[in-house]
DNA sequence: CATGAATGAGGTTTCATTCAT
DNA sequence: CATGAATGAAACCTCATTCAT
């Protein structure tokens, strides 16, 4: 009964547990995926019984919603900081890349541990706990962002729609970087940066396929 | 013990239950998730006991297989019509985009169940059962026929990575499809195109931020 | 998943297993106590693996819910014949009492298994289950019986607390079955009806001290 | 290890300590019943930690018993003061029922919480820690005085009977007050008085039908 | 072909108890 | 004296699989 809604001082002693956990249960997600990853496996790899997990956090799913609100809000710490140091609108766009892209190269596990929580946690009544809702507010910051650029214009669609499909390049450089030998993450990141840049989606840039001739 | 590596005739009555009971498990894996589809749900929705399953097919994990194989072996039907009646580079890949997002669009069922079965699907010893492997052919596929675009070029690096970004984009249109109420398949498929159309990954087409000038 | 609400038409297999778990769960019940019956004791008993509890019912609650259903049932069944087949007020009352405590003596078990249910099974927020409300169903019941009798008259809270003794004296003859070996119920039970049919309770009677006088 | 067979001297804070904790266990005990009454609800409600139960008593089977003990302690005490000062049979029966009824009224969450543990602790073995024996002290010492009521007699199976039925009286007057906001302790003591004063259990009394004639 | 019945491994959770600080 | 931390046994439950009918 230890993660009560209202935030509790915890001991060094107690913190460095938690975190030891759920770096565990990360790897344990990581590797042997969201039905693998049980208490029994994550206490096996953190060197304690299994009464210790359920000791320090309420049961299976406060350690995982608590490892997936761990990891975001590292990542978003460390994103805000980039896009929020640059200047243009370009900038910010390649910031935002780059520094997600750079958090998913240095996080692979945590990346694939929240991947593998976020599609498979599920509540009694059967239905997606973390439920991908119209919302997306990982898709309307960005969006926001894209909406700058000369373009994608600010129609809002158009830059939804580029929201979209940049957040699922970079939810696939995490998966390829785990099991692509000869991915190269920094290359990735330039061709999908060109791509953005060079994107011409506003209906009066003229019909794509006169450019061509 | 029905399904042989020795391909074997199945009777009328047989190829019916087979169809009933993958169509059924389609629609478990969708709603409840990998974990969810339990054999006793998927006999439920098909309305016999378990061991009809059990007798029809090897066992679940032969059940999953075969839904995938199923599943691949329609949609590569599908599209492989529409790519091969184009005559233009920029046409196939138009082509094979459309074709791609209208299939999802239609068997958006048969798309989640898929990804689930492939993202959770393990072995006896923890690996992914359909490992996500270096020479993936669909990325292959789409990066064949990529580099015959003149903004992408023959450098397999940049049309591989794009590949990637794009197949992306095309499984994240499936879950937007599920979640979305909004989302607009036919809007989303026009910016995709366009945007593929329109980018410039070659490094002689001169620098991006120059062509803003 | 077998207790549906609608009431389900069960197989001879079926029924014939469950009155032998239901059985073994009484059994289970009178000789461990509430904590002890455990799954695994009940099984035991039955010669079958624990799995077989869990598939002829719901769960643990639905077993001790239907036990205490099932015997109640079988009780009133019992009890009504006798009083109904009486005349008079008087014959009512002592047939609801040795119908009531030749019941105990011949099921005392059962007797014990449902005392132990009722006392301690509890719902998830920590109340009875079984909760003792004001409008006991028995009590009220034998309240009615009593308010004929002329030593205890019409007036409510006189049958009412009168009931509520003869209630608690035939639950304590079903511990003292099990426990005194010396104990007589023939003579207990006509000890108890002379003590009800010798009874006067009503103010207007005359002062009790005046009758010895 | 404190509660040594050799009586020790406890100081003024270590029996203060006990004294509460026994107090919150009876609450506990009363509230969340015998399962639910955790060494961890009792010393939350004591606002101590669980080790601190641990150091007090030698475990949770000695709290139970000490907690029985201590209230019966102060019950027979209590009685026994009220019986000693009555001069007549009758005025010691009287007594000893309103005492008895008047320490149930007032301790009520004593009573529950001894009826739990009574009802519930066992040995290892798992037979009744408190077993009811054939020679139950409260019993017979009721059965005593209601011996030298006119209207029950010398013989020994009459007044044991009946005593079987007071205790069962008392005891579910207990249940009552818990659970049954209507429920007159007043009234109820002053029927069940009457009922045993105008008891005729001795066969010589004649036919009790003829008395009503 | 189909079913109901049974199994048993494996999962999460609870909790009395112990121990170093 | 008191505490937080850890243990490990035992409980209930789920579910893929097997088998006799």
């Amino acid at each position: 009964m230890r993660s009560d809604a209202t935030e509790r001082q915890f001991t060094f002693i107690e913190r460095a547990r938690r975190a030891q956990i759920l770096a565990c249960a990360t790897a344990a997600l990581a590797e042997r995926g969201y039905a693998g990853a049980t208490l029994a496996d994550i206490a096996r790899r953190a060197g304690v019984s299994k009464g210790v997990v359920s000791y320090h956090f309420a049961g299976k799913d406060d350690l995982l919603d608590q490892l997936v609100a761990d990891f975001y809000g590292r990542a978003g710490t460390s994103i805000a900081a980039r896009v929020e140091a640059a200047d243009t609108a370009a900038d910010r766009v390649r910031g935002y890349l780059e520094a997600n892209l750079a958090f998913v190269a240095e996080h692979a596990d945590g990346v694939r541990a929240v991947l593998e929580i976020v599609a498979n946690r599920r509540d009694a009544d059967g239905a997606l706990h973390f439920r991908p809702t119209g919302s997306d507010p990982l898709v309307d910051h960005l969006a926001g962002l894209l909406a700058e650029l000369p373009g994608v214009g600010p129609k809002a669609t158009h830059a939804r729609n580029l929201a979209i499909v940049v957040r699922a390049a970079i939810d696939a450089a995490a998966g390829r970087l785990l099991t692509e030998p000869t991915f190269d993450p920094a290359a990735y990141t330039r061709d999908l940066v060109r791509l953005i840049e060079t994107a011409r989606l506003t209906e009066t840039a003229g019909n794509s396929h006169d450019q061509h001739a």
